[in-house]
DNA sequence: TAAGCGTGGTG
DNA sequence: TCACCAAGCTT
């Protein structure tokens, strides 16, 4: 049941003069998505029963730009060896640096390190419910924050992250894909598609993403056996492609990007302190390479001890 | 607000 | 093959 001309929130969604120029909006129905998402979901490890808030929010900082798969095996390490925030918090940065691997952006380690700290002195070792409180934690966002409050404490709140994004883009606002980020519209939007109890908008939460992920996929969307066929505006306005402004790909090869994390190899792998000659080997411009090891020791991902040579930070 | 931050799988 | 993509956050 697709509505002409409805526009949930009374938002414009398309800021700008991006509109893309199709007419038909929709509602799309909660319990669809919490029906299929109970009999679709993933058996993911951090889903099991059991997991405690600490195990969320450590899964939730690490599935920030990274895919499930690589997640699942460390999450399932770091909780069997960390199963407090206090745990962690007693570590040590370069154990801490050591376990998270080859996950990426091991800035996030840091502030997963930081977090825990935080949390253990000053909320009693217990990972906070409150959105605010959690928004004020070192690494976490907008997104993590509500994820947390929803997937940990079973909490009505809406989650945004890009697939949801990219569903309500499709399904309620017959659009191709998602434009940049509009924090509060997103929220207000998917707030609007929430039922009022607790639990069950949990669940939907949990479903919007699940739906992104498996079904309403960036590049070929399964609309053949997505729950909400039937409802969804992109759909019913012939599925038209993506108008608007689209991120520039990230180039990787050659940026400082690479160079860091090739830096950052060396210090992982070794057992001691390395002299510079072993970081200048992986990288032959030397400007380059010394402009990023600075950004790492100014990062904190790396220092430099008394007698001149480099390691992970105690 | 836009750019920077790792890594590896994939269509 | 190689762009594109993957449960964002910070400055």
């Amino acid at each position: 049941m697709v509505r002409q001309g409805y526009r949930p929130n009374g938002a414009d969604p398309w800021p700008g003069g991006a509109r893309p120029s199709c007419t038909i909006y929709a509602v799309i129905s909660a319990a669809l998505v919490h029906d299929w998402f109970v009999a679709n979901a993933r058996d993911l490890p951090w889903r099991r029963p059991g997991t405690t808030p600490w195990g969320v929010l450590v899964s939730e900082f690490m599935l920030q730009q990274t895919p499930v798969a690589r997640v699942a095996p460390v999450w399932e390490q770091w909780i069997a060896e960390w199963p407090r925030p206090s745990a962690l918090a007693a570590t040590s940065r370069a154990d801490v640096l050591r376990a998270w691997g080859k996950l990426g952006y091991p800035r996030r380690a840091l502030r997963l390190h930081e977090a825990a700290a935080a949390i253990a002195t000053r909320h009693g070792d217990v990972v906070p419910s409150d959105v605010a409180e959690l928004e004020a934690l070192p690494g976490v966002g907008t997104y993590t924050a509500r994820a947390v409050a929803a997937f940990a404490y079973g909490r009505r709140c809406p989650v945004v992250d890009t697939n949801v994004r990219r569903v309500v883009a499709r399904a309620v606002h017959g659009a191709g894909d998602a434009g940049p980020a509009r924090v509060k519209a997103d929220l207000a939007d998917v707030d609007a598609l929430l039922p009022q109890d607790d639990a069950t908008a949990a669940v939907v939460s949990a479903g919007l993403m699940e739906l992104g992920a498996l079904v309403c996929t960036a590049r070929s969307p399964r609309c053949g056996v997505c729950p909400i066929q039937a409802e969804c505006a992109w759909l019913a306005n012939g599925k038209p492609e993506y108008q608007g402004p689209r991120r520039p790909v990230q180039t990787f090869a050659g940026t400082d990007r690479q160079v860091r994390g090739r830096l950052l190899d060396v210090l992982r792998a070794a057992d001691a302190p390395v002299p510079r000659e072993a970081l200048d080997a992986v990288w032959d411009d030397a400007a380059q390479r010394d402009r990023c090891l600075l950004a790492l020791l100014e990062d904190g991902l790396a220092e430099q001890t008394d007698d001149g040579l480099f390691t992970l930070p105690a």
